[in-house]
DNA sequence: TTTAATGTACCGAACGATCGGTACAAAATC
DNA sequence: GATTTTGTACCGATCGTTCGGTACATTAAA
């Protein structure tokens, strides 16, 4: 298996079951990699697996989410790239926030070095698109704020619901929304 | 020490903690009780220490919450009752929510049963307040849910960045921005 | 061209530590 | 004296981790 693949599996696992919950055997049979096997790709171990997928999802979102907030196309457009990414990622509202899980777990302050930076930069950088669109600073810093606020609670809320349409009702509204 | 002080202990616990990380060892060593006590106070485990914190507050929200948006005062005055409680409950921001933690967890399928109801419960209750004020039902039902979203999103973010003020700037918009 | 050395990926078995949970007698309370 | 509460000691299971070692493809030396 190469590691973007083992990579994506542990995040689906992570996301799952919890950082504390996703016990090695857990990790062991559903990626098919004995618990030795793993250890040879992450030496330091569950840590470093959790780490491994924060810095994979780092680029993910560079390739597929600044690269649209910060394009060139209209705002409204900027903010449905948006929208559309997120709905890559979280399945469509079926799964949860790796961010919010290792945020809730035993370890947070371990990964929060790596997890505070993309919601700083989400923050801001959706806050630039609102600029762009004529909203002034303190608004736009608001509303993009608001939104990461809301796409964090959605998640939660269709989690608890067995519902993704919390999460999928929001990201249709989220762009006409933002720009009103 | 008395049940509900032992109650408010787990309660601390699990959320700092989470689920799967709050081990029986760290419970006893915080609560200051034996194993045998708490097997004694809660004789099914761990399991049945989360689902009498999930009751406790049940009745918490009863006397603090529900009480206020079903009184008499104006929509204005239920709404600020709320978010007053809400700063109560969540320590001004600096704790995270027991339902977001549980839902997350590994064993989220045995709470659900007494998680979904309460969300769902909470937004149906904001909603008859809005329709008091004068919002058609559709609108005061979708409000309702975005409150309940960013209530949960609001603390997922000043856990993450470590600060309360997206919880208590969230706090002190909300009543006026609901009616408006 | 053959042979030896190295690197990569993987695995079964076992490590010490801790997990959630229990048995039972002593102690505290009523 | 009866009942509730607790401390001590312990259980099997599982935790994250590490060990020793195999298979195989690539590279270097003979």
């Amino acid at each position: 298996m190469d590691k973007p693949t083992l990579i994506r599996s542990l995040l689906s696992i992570f996301r799952e079951y919890g950082y504390e919950g996703a016990s090695l055997s857990k990790i062991s049979e559903r990626t098919g990699l004995g618990k030795a096997s793993l250890y040879h790709h992450f030496p330091n171990g569950k840590q470093q697996m959790a780490q491994d997928v924060l810095s994979y999802l780092e680029q993910w979102r560079e390739d597929h989410i600044f690269i649209h907030l910060q394009s060139n196309v209209s705002p409204i457009e900027r903010l449905e790239a948006l929208t559309y990414s997120l709905k890559q990622v979280y399945e469509n509202g079926h799964v949860a926030c790796i961010l919010a899980v290792l945020t809730l777990s035993e370890a947070h302050q371990t990964f929060l070095p790596q997890i505070q930076p993309v919601f700083t930069r989400l923050i801001e950088s959706i806050s630039v698109v609102l600029q762009d669109a004529g909203i002034s600073e303190e608004q736009a810093f608001e509303r993009a704020q608001d939104t990461v606020i809301r796409i964090q609670g959605s998640l939660i809320l269709s989690r608890a619901l067995q519902s993704p349409k919390p999460f999928l009702q929001l990201m249709d509204k989220l762009p006409k929304q933002l720009l009103s």
